[in-house]
DNA sequence: TTTGTTTCGGGACGATCGTTCCGGTAGTTT
DNA sequence: AAACTACCGGAACGATCGTCCCGAAACAAA
């Protein structure tokens, strides 16, 4: 009889890693990279604090694992929003100041951590294929002849959702939908 | 006899205070905001230990103040930027895509020392009014029908610093030109 | 000089950190 | 069944952390 199932406690080891990676990044929502440490999540993933150091050799591999993990999200987020602004023409402005109202909303944690884990790469050469990965494959996707208009948009998209990060009141797609609406106009 | 100097205690611990803050931008520099502690940055400054205790009656503190005297740079810093775009016709996106290129190049670490602190700041409320009151200031410079346009500039620089940061090699300001242009150019 | 204020700095406290050790358990192979 | 491997988790180690205490020193006012 030929083995066809994985080893259980292979696929048992693999749900946990990916779990402490889940908690790794709720941590860093809430508290951001500093409140990461070995003891705090294993307790928001609810496992012992050895448990991290068994399948992560430090807390390096931790927050490597959580940015790879996490750049995969942000692929297919701006993915989607360069999906909006492509096809519905005058409406794609408005969608994607709709998703940056939301990013800087209630996924307001997300997005602070995917930045915190960004500047993270700046400082760690090995992170930084990873953040650099999803960037270049978007913008692989665009022709040649546009790349600076996508270049410049991808920018902008950076730069709106950090100065949103500091605002008292989140702003609404409103108030981002001109600034949008100028960064899509084609000249 | 009217005294007109200062107290002289006060002098020096002024100055002091101003070393430990330097300091600190050292640190945040070369080691990020995670390198700060008491110590760390005493031994920057060359002082003792519990100077800084004095000086700043917490850690945070320490981080405020830093934060508040390097927003005064940035201020002048992209003010400087605006200038050039702005004063020299088609030779402005030239000197804006110089001043990038060495914001990336010699002036990495200091760079990702603003991102780190601006961060910061989106996840400390005390420190938001600090963060953007040089931007506020730099909006009100121009004029309210270039209010939107001026956004988008200052949106993409700091959009593009940040996806320079990740670079293996920093970008050149030939690599730049062309986006700072894209992104100056009026519509 | 005496008194008071401000700065300095050594030392130590309790807390928390990353990490290791190691016995015990569950699952797989022979 | 026995041997082996992978996972689990309690306990603890040394290091480092933020912060406090308190006496000494420097300086200003009296």
């Amino acid at each position: 009889m030929v083995k066809l199932q994985t080893d259980g406690r292979k696929a048992r080891g693999e749900k946990r890693r990916a779990e402490l990676i889940e908690a790794t990044l709720r941590i860093i929502e809430r508290d951001g990279v500093a409140g990461v440490t070995h003891r705090t999540v294993a307790a928001e993933a609810g496992v012992p604090t050895t448990s991290t150091t068994y399948h992560f050799s430090s807390l390096d591999d931790l927050l490597v694992a959580t940015l790879i993990s996490c750049a995969r999200d942000m692929a297919t987020e701006v993915y989607w929003m360069i999906d909006r602004a492509r096809s519905r023409g005058s409406r794609g402005a408005e969608e994607v100041a709709g998703l940056l109202a939301e990013a800087l909303g209630p996924r307001r944690g997300r997005t602070m951590a995917e930045y915190e884990l960004y500047l993270l790469a700046a400082r760690k050469p090995e992170l930084r294929p990873a953040a650099r990965r999803w960037l270049d494959v978007l913008t692989s996707m665009v022709r040649h002849d546009d790349e600076v208009a996508f270049r410049v948009f991808l920018a902008g998209i950076d730069g709106l959702l950090i100065q949103g990060l500091i605002d008292d009141e989140p702003p609404s797609a409103e108030e981002l939908r001109p600034v949008v609406d100028y960064l899509l106009k084609p000249r």
